[in-house]
RNA sequence: CCGGGUGUAGCGCAGUUUGGUAGCGCGUCUGCUUUGGGAGCAGAAUGUCGCAGGUUCAAAUCCUGCCACCCGGACCA
């Protein structure tokens, strides 16, 4: 491609739309423009990028076995209905676009494929001589985030890999999870990416075990722990640890003392001269069901600790079935606001035990009683100092189905901290990164296939539920997540896997037919052995043409300059700044090496 | 959704307090000069001042409503 004739619009000055480098450089180098919030459009150097990207997840998930093919954007709300998403995923969640044709008929732009998957395995797998089976699509995915950011790193609308498996058994399903775990790093790898396999919740979408692939950037939405030992890693939703030892409590008697203004751990221990490990927090949380049912329930920690929401939600939404409920709508902490609804009496915030009473609530909407868990951290706390359900005192040396009854529910809903010791290994401690999530992998199990019925018959005759797996890549977040991990001050360092062009030549002075005759024929000799080439022959000055390189960030650059009259031409490269003189007859052999060998 | 902010030329911004013919830099176009790290000189074009009402002789500026976008939070397979 000659830049004359090429849609390049680069820009001096930073865009004010974007805070982070990758975003910044892509709008600034004319990769893309935004179009609406969260809603890009991709420019033909993008789109190289993307289809690069692209090209190397499809080949990995060929190698496996998993077979491409292309599911319908436009999906009927009967399916989700089925499954038992289309409330949380519309009213909860709400991140899918939905909206009723003309007919009445409720449709939705698919977030997700497994509906639409699920339903195809239905209709089309009837028995075990078909299975395993796994399909893949790569294509765009909306998804109504409340606060898009970051350019294409959280977008609407977004280009994504997802691939689902079908399986007779979990052991099958293992299998190809672990397939699936070697073909994203292979894929993460053959990108440039420097990145890190976490251990993940699998939230809303089910299953069991669930893996996350993390690109390692300061601009990451997701914290991960990790230990060097390399054996342990995982999302903080997700994380678990060993927490710090528990000092002695100082009291042995049981009383009750006022503590005036100690509404928070800190001031709580400061006033009575403990450690907060000694001390119970007592925090409400209100849950809401997909029944609309709502219950509040409190959860007893450890004064140093911090409840884990992600944890605590999985907790809440295991025991959805005792509301008679199918799934968990949303779990928040009350304000002022929401406990009005509710709160027969203003509750003693800051001050509350295990035990508060079941008074306090009042209404119909919401569960008459307080669901009551405790920690693992708090389980076994002596002479602990906790809330006396009234303001400004507490209780001291407190003990449990002595002066408590001990809640029935014993949870692991804490955070995992920096610093933390590792339960695989107490002599490493838990460090801490940032990440952005480019791929994700889980085992679903029945989930699906059961609510919709996707059956097959096993060699016993029988008819049982297919077992299920799902993986997804953001392929456009992957793309802007590597720009995010390799630039400089001058622009974007693309991998040349990746890189939208291999080489780019530049002729300084256009008016110069030597220079311009070279140029056009390695142009012509690279390109025909398949080295992708621009030709930068704009009637720009020098300066304008080796900034526009750098910020395009294209691997190799060749300068058809002053080096010519030795024969020579100048070759540069972008990621070092390296610079060397090459004769014009070697240097044809000398890129094709360099690439095949970036490629590998 | 809560809180904060911004909308003026392709991009970055000033002008709004105190109403009076809409500006600057970059970019774009023309000409001459220059030609290896975002050139110089001369000239030119480019605007429903986010939208809709209102006040006023007169509104980018004041008032009301709405919309869009950005930031923090909440949220986020």
């Amino acid at each position: 491609m000659r830049l004359s004739q090429m849609l390049l619009v680069t820009l001096r000055e930073d865009s004010a739309e974007a805070v982070i480098p990758s975003h910044k450089l892509l709008l600034r180098a004319g990769y893309i423009r935004r179009i609406g919030s969260g809603v890009y459009a991709y420019l033909p150097l993008m789109w190289r990028v993307l289809q690069k990207v692209s090209q190397i997840v499809r080949e990995e998930m060929n190698a496996t076995g998993a077979q491409e093919c292309l599911l319908p954007q436009l999906q009927p709300s009967e399916l989700w209905q089925e499954s038992g998403r289309w409330d949380t995923y519309t009213k909860a969640e709400g991140i899918m676009f939905a909206f009723a044709d003309r007919q009445g008929r409720n449709v939705a732009m698919g977030p997700t494929h497994e509906e639409v998957i699920t339903a195809i395995a239905r209709d089309m797998v009837r028995s075990y001589r078909q299975l395993p089976l796994h399909l893949y699509q790569i294509q765009n995915k909306f998804r109504d985030e409340i606060r898009p950011r970051f350019g294409l790193l959280r977008g609407r609308e977004f280009i994504m890999k997802d691939g689902y498996s079908f399986h007779t058994d979990p052991e099958s399903l293992k299998e190809t999870y672990q397939d699936m775990d070697k073909a994203y790093r292979r894929m993460l790898e053959r990108s440039g990416a420097e990145y890190r396999a976490v251990e993940a919740d699998s939230g809303a979408i089910g299953g069991s075990g669930s893996q996350e692939f993390m690109v390692l950037a300061e601009a990451g939405e997701d914290e991960v722990l990790y230990t060097e030992d390399g054996q342990y890693a995982a999302n903080v939703e997700k994380a678990i640890s060993l927490p710090p030892d528990a000092e002695t409590s100082p009291f042995s008697q049981y009383e009750k003392r006022e503590t005036p203004n100690t509404p928070t751990i800190a001031s709580l221990a400061k006033f009575l001269k403990c450690p907060p490990t000694a001390i119970v927090k007592n925090v409400l949380y209100e849950a809401v069901y997909d029944n609309n049912k709502a219950v509040l329930v409190i959860v007893s920690i450890r004064g140093d600790q911090d409840v884990n929401e992600v944890k605590l939600q999985n907790e809440m939404a295991k025991l959805a079935p005792s509301f008679e409920a199918k799934g968990l709508l949303e779990l928040t902490v009350p304000d002022a606001e929401a406990q009005k609804k509710w709160a027969a009496k203003p509750l003693p915030l800051g001050y509350m035990g295990p035990d508060l009473s079941d008074d306090f609530i009042s209404g119909k909407e919401i569960h008459p009683q307080f669901v009551r868990m405790v920690d693992e951290t708090a389980v076994d706390l002596e002479n602990f100092v906790t809330g006396a359900n009234e303001t400004d005192y507490h209780v001291v040396g407190a003990n449990w189905d002595k002066d408590f009854k001990k809640p029935g529910i014993v949870v692991d809903v804490r955070t995992a901290m920096v610093g933390d010791r590792a339960v695989h290994d107490n002599s490493q401690t838990l460090q801490t990164a940032r990440g952005i999530e480019v791929g994700h992998i889980f085992q679903l199990g029945t989930k699906y296939s059961e609510a919709m019925g996707a059956t097959y018959t096993n060699e016993n005759g029988e008819e049982v539920p297919l077992v299920m797996g799902c993986y997804g890549v953001g392929v456009s977040r992957l793309a802007q997540a590597v720009v995010e991990q390799s630039h400089d001050k001058d622009g974007i360092i693309w991998p040349v896997a990746i890189a939208p062009y291999h080489v780019i030549i530049v002729v300084p002075n256009v008016s110069d037919d030597k220079a311009m005759n070279a140029a056009q024929s390695l142009y012509d000799e690279l390109n025909a052995l398949g080295i992708e080439t621009l030709l930068d022959d704009r009637d720009e000055r020098a300066g304008v043409k080796f900034k526009d390189a750098d910020l395009l960030g294209i691997p190799y650059r060749i300068v058809t300059g002053r080096s010519l009259k030795q024969g020579k031409v100048e070759v540069v490269q972008r990621a070092t700044k390296e610079a060397q003189d090459i004769a014009l007859d070697e240097v044809i052999t000398t890129l094709k090496q360099w690439v095949d060998e970036a490629i590998g």
